[in-house]
Formats: C-alpha cells, sequence, structure tokens
DNA sequence: CCATATTACTAAACCGATTTATGTTTCGTC
DNA sequence: GACGAAACATAAATCGGTTTAGTAATATGG
C-alpha cells in the first residue's frame, strides 16, 4: 500500500507532463510518445486524440528527458573566434537557419583567440553532450581540440583539420574568386598589385596569399616584396598595414586585401591620405561582408558566401551522425566569387605624386 | 538471479559514467555527486580522492541527466533581433561572459523581425527547458511572449515589459546621455537641431526621441517637424533619412541619431554629397558600437554598455531564480554617457550652400 | 473451428544523474 | 566498554521521456 507518484508538496505545481497527456487522451504514455516520434503503427483516429490532448494541454515535450534516454542532445557547438567581427554573426545566422530546419539547437562559444576561453567553450560544448562541433576559428588549436577527438565527437574545420576518423573539412575555393580578382584588375590595365595578408600563421591566410601570388604570375605580375603587407583580419590591422604601405616611394595601382575588415581599414587610411579609390588606387577585399556594400566606396570583393560555408559545415557534422542521408565525405568545397562594385576602376597612368 | 544492467551491445563501448567513477574511486555512487556538488560533508581526504578519479578517467558529468532530476537547467535564452546587427553581437558577448562566470548556457535565438520566427525561437527555449529568457528585441510582442509568462518562466525587457510577476525591466536612462549630447552641442554653439529617430513603434525609440526632444526645449530650442526624421536603426535607414534631410531648404548645424547605424549611415550620405563633418554639419549616435570609433570621422555618440545591458539583464534573471543573492528588483537601471569624438565641432556662420 | 500472424496497445526497463532512507563503520567521549 | 555522532555505503525512488518485450484483439488460413 505505497504510494507510488508523490511529488509535488501540493503547493508546487507540477510541470505538464507526458503522463498527463496520456490520461487525457486516455492511452498509455508509449502511444503518447510513439504519436509525437510518429512512429507509423499508431491509429490515425488514437493519434489525433493525442494530439488533441497535446493542444489542449499546450503541452511541450521536455527536451533533456528526450536527450537522455536517446542518447541525442539534438545539439551542435559553433566555436567561432570572435563574435564582434561582423563576418561570424552572419555565419552563425546560416548555421542557426538550417539549425532550426533539422531541429538542431546551437551552443556558441567565443574564443576571442584566447586559448584558455577555448577551453572553457569546449568543456561547457561536451558537458551539454554536443553531436559535433564547427570549428570556425581558422585555426587548429589541436591540443585544446583533442578533448573532443578523443570522445569521437565529429567536428568540421575550416581549411585545415588535424587528421581523424570523423572530421571533416571545408575546403573555400580561394583559388577562383581571387584569380576572378586578379583578372578583373589585369583587365583594367593594372600591373602593380600590392595585397594585405591576414596573420600569417593561419593556414587559411597563407591559402590566401598564395591564391594571390599564383594569380598574379599567371598574368606576368610579380608584386615587390615592399608590396606585400601582413595585417591581421581586423580594420586596426588594415589601417596599420596600408599606413606603412603609403611610406613606400612607389605605389601599386591596386591592393588586394585577405578579408574585407582588412580592406575597409585600408580605405580609411587611403581617405585620411586624400587618395581617392578607385581614380589613385583600386581595392579589393575578400568575404563580401554586408557592410562591404555600404562603405565608400562600396567596395569590390570575394565572396565567400556565409550561408553555404554554415550550411557545408551543419551538413558535415549532420553527416557523420546519420550517415543514410548524405555519403560521409571528408572534404565540402565551398565556392568563392568575385563581386564588382565601386572600389575598383582604372589605373592611372602615373603612379604617384612627385616622382 | 535477473542481471540488471546488461546495455552495451558489448561492441560499441559505453560513456563514461558516475559510476565508473565511482567504481575507479572505491566510493559510492552517491558520495562521487556530493564531493562534485561540493556537499560539505565529504571528508577531504576521500574528495580528493574522487577529484583524482574524475581527471584519471576524464569524466564530465552529463548535464542534461543532472538537469532532469535537479529540474534546472542551467540555460538562459536570449532573443534579439538581428544578430547581424553589429549592437547585438557585442550584447552577445557581454553575456557570454556572464553566463560562463555562473556557469549557465545560453540559447540565442534571432527573430529578424518576423513573429513567425520569433515563435519558433520561444518553441526551442520551452522544449529546451530554459530557466529565463532575456527579450532584447526592444519591442514586447506579447501575443507570442504569452506562452512563456503562462508558464511562468521569468524574462527581461528593455524599456518596456508586460506586466507580470516574474518579469523585470531594464530601464535605460537615455535622457541622461542624450542629455549630455545636446548641452555638448549647445556648448559649441548649436542651435539648429535634427534628429534621426529609429522605427517609432518601439518604445525605446520613442523614449530617446522625447529624450532628444526635452533635452533641447531645455536650451530653448524647438526643431521644427521637417528636421525629425523616421529612420529605423539600419544603416540604410539612416541613409535614406539624411537623404530626406538633405532635401530640405535650411539645414540644421547638428544631427543626432537614434543609433550609430543610423548616424553612420548619416555620415556616408553626407560624405557623398560633398558636406563635410563636422565642418559642414556635426553628428552624434548613439550606442558606442566598437565600429563608431573606425569610421570617417569617429563618431561622437552616446554610450550605453552592452555590457552593463548584458550583466544587468543576467542579474535580474537569475534575481528570479535564486532569490538569495539579490532582492528580486523588478527595475533595473541601465546608464548612458557621452562620448565625444570627432563627428562634432563648432557650426558654420551661415547654415547653407546659396541661400 | 482452432492455430497462427498481424496489429495496436500496455507494462516495464532504461538513460545518468540527484537525493533520501536505512544500514554500517569508525571515532571520540565518558 | 558502551553510546552517540559523523561519515560513508547501499539501495531505491525520481526526473520525463524512449524503447523493448509482452499481451490482447482481430484477421487469415487450413
Amino acid at each position: 500500500m505505497i504510494k507510488k507518484r508523490s511529488r509535488q508538496k501540493s503547493t508546487e505545481k507540477k510541470r505538464l507532463d507526458i503522463r498527463d497527456v496520456a490520461r487525457h487522451a486516455r492511452v498509455s504514455i508509449a502511444t503518447v510518445s510513439r504519436t509525437i516520434n510518429k512512429v507509423p503503427t499508431v491509429d490515425k483516429e488514437l493519434a489525433k486524440r493525442v494530439w488533441k490532448a497535446i493542444e489542449e494541454l499546450n503541452y511541450f515535450p521536455n527536451t533533456q528527458a528526450r536527450a537522455l534516454v536517446s542518447g541525442r542532445s539534438r545539439l551542435f557547438g559553433l566555436l567561432i573566434s570572435e563574435i564582434t567581427n561582423p563576418f561570424f554573426p552572419e555565419l552563425i545566422q546560416g548555421f542557426e537557419d538550417v539549425a532550426i530546419e533539422h531541429n538542431y539547437e546551437i551552443l556558441i562559444g567565443s574564443t576571442n583567440y584566447d586559448p584558455q576561453r577555448m577551453e572553457i567553450c569546449i568543456r561547457r560544448m561536451i558537458e551539454r553532450k554536443v553531436e559535433g562541433v564547427a570549428v570556425m576559428t581558422f585555426g587548429i588549436e589541436e591540443p585544446l581540440l583533442d578533448e573532443l577527438v578523443s570522445r569521437n565527437i565529429p567536428m568540421v574545420f575550416v581549411d585545415a583539420a588535424p587528421p581523424s576518423e570523423n572530421v571533416s573539412t571545408l575546403v573555400v575555393d580561394y583559388h577562383h574568386g581571387i584569380r576572378e580578382g586578379v583578372q578583373h584588375l589585369a583587365a583594367l590595365g593594372h600591373r602593380k598589385l600590392g595585397f594585405i595578408s591576414g596573420p600569417m600563421h593561419q593556414r587559411s591566410c597563407q591559402l590566401r596569399r598564395s591564391a594571390f601570388l599564383s594569380s598574379a604570375e599567371e598574368i606576368g605580375v610579380h608584386p615587390p616584396d615592399v608590396w606585400m603587407l601582413e595585417g591581421n583580419h581586423t580594420l586596426e590591422g588594415g589601417m596599420k598595414a596600408m599606413e606603412l604601405l603609403l611610406q613606400q616611394k612607389e605605389l601599386p595601382t591596386a591592393v588586394m586585401c585577405s578579408n574585407d575588415m582588412t580592406a575597409i581599414g585600408a580605405l580609411r587610411v587611403l581617405a585620411k591620405a586624400g587618395l581617392r579609390v578607385p581614380e589613385d588606387i583600386s581595392v579589393i577585399g575578400f568575404d563580401d561582408i554586408h557592410l562591404a556594400e555600404f562603405v565608400y566606396p562600396p567596395l569590390t570583393t570575394v565572396r565567400m558566401s556565409r550561408n553555404d560555408l554554415a550550411r557545408a559545415a551543419f551538413s558535415a557534422l549532420r553527416s557523420h551522425i546519420e550517415p543514410v542521408h548524405a555519403h560521409t565525405k571528408k572534404i565540402w568545397p565551398v565556392p568563392t566569387r568575385l563581386t564588382v562594385r565601386q572600389s575598383t576602376g582604372y589605373p592611372r597612368k602615373n603612379a604617384r605624386k612627385g616622382r
């Protein structure tokens, strides 16, 4: 004669339960569960009754209970380096869109380039039992990610990934877009090209730089070292690099930048220095962030769609978990394409003030 | 003679368990649990042994199991209107920082001003059993949020909130900062002031606008209606509004904007029109987003710290859940303060070209 | 008409923790 | 040496679901 379920101290109202629904629909909880999960063997009439009960009670299933028993959290981790960099919110947006489509939830971790913070983010994700992690930091940070690898948690990286069973790589086709940019400049008549790279310890930046160099070579141009600058993919970095470039005796007639923030910083410095874009110097960016369209002059840039990137990352992760849907590719290509706006134009005949 | 626990099909490796830790430390699972949760009655030596076992096995407790039994998900929802608006990432950053400090996780929902999307976000949050939701959309959207209210889920709003037991409000002191801005302009000699507001259906925008008007009145200035424009808090909106303003016969000598993106849009249009800032016209923004420092000229703006906002929101939510720590205030003040940069200066004597 | 297959349920085990009730061991104390 | 307290073990209930095994009802077939 023992009361089985005697929780609720009578004062506190119990939260809505699956068995409340079952009771209300006069079926077993198993039937409710099957109905919710669309198991086909449930009688249509009954199912209708169950759905009606769910509706009437305004019942939402408890995800944690579900996750616990099914072993599937329907959670993905998204590691980014800096949420205040406009590139990443656009990426997050894309990721969120796909996630919603597939009933997933996202845990965002912003590392701020801090290894310690990165470690905290990874720990959070493991504790929440994410089913996969998209590492969009454009770096590998191997030792920190070991915890994930050793737990066999699927991962996606951009450009470069540690070799492991369930790790995929998004391979951005830098060469295509950057080549388009260089050809565009060449077509306008530019032969004197400069480049402001990102932080060279990142593989992605090396790739962009060498894509630029090989494309230049293709048109018979060999940019001197003094026109090959290193930025850090921030506005400030772009400004510093351009200031440095302006100290040169001779200037290039066009400058390509490793990302848009760099290009925008460069534009800023050029404006301040009284140089007109594109009349005095042409500028090309990379990424095509939203802002690129609204700077002055609107930036010609190589588009790498954040949406493409996000969707590819998501698909890659999902393919490790539900291999049914997609052949588990380890390499996911991401295209790039030139977007011509108004920061590029014909070069001036005489390169520079004075000489 | 029934085998109790016989999961694991021998092939698949079992995930690390609390009882693995218990076994390894030669204690009961209850002790492991108590150790992890820092219950004081655990012997120091034993606790050390348990921690060592946890360390050695590299054990991370399963959050969903914990959440399920404890009834606490340690999850907060963060509803924002548009993640690609630079204001929000900075807010998220602040929120993430506090969340990490307190062992909370964030579920971000970007509504994109779409009621349907908003509904989806709310549903996601309820299903994940968030303990509270910060609604930072600067709007109330009452009917959609009913689902949360009726479940007694704590919420925070900015500026205006539906009346309910566990709903708090962040009250931004628009008046202080905006008054500082107006006084700053007055001190420079400006008497002809314009204002570009945000979307007027938002309470926050009404508040900013009326703060401007009352501050203007305070210095004896009454801006005519044609200088009171409505934007929509985006770059595009700022551009449109400024274009409209430029069609006026007479121009104000200074324009205040309801947020920085609007101001930046306005700057863009002014530059294109050949008007110099601040020589021909002064511009003040609101928010002090990171970008404000890097536009040309660097924007004088009223700072509303995203960090303050985020921390206040977090504290407000937490105070509903753990009323021990803080007296449950329903009103949380958020200060504002003028940041003077270079987009403001002395007015010109003769207001305009031609006449 | 009875055996077997199929269908649509229900009952119960289980996920991995917390927490409580009960039992045991080890001390310190008188 | 007996007693009570403290600290731990053991076992079981619980959270809210999923899933498997079992069962009752109906259909099919010989």
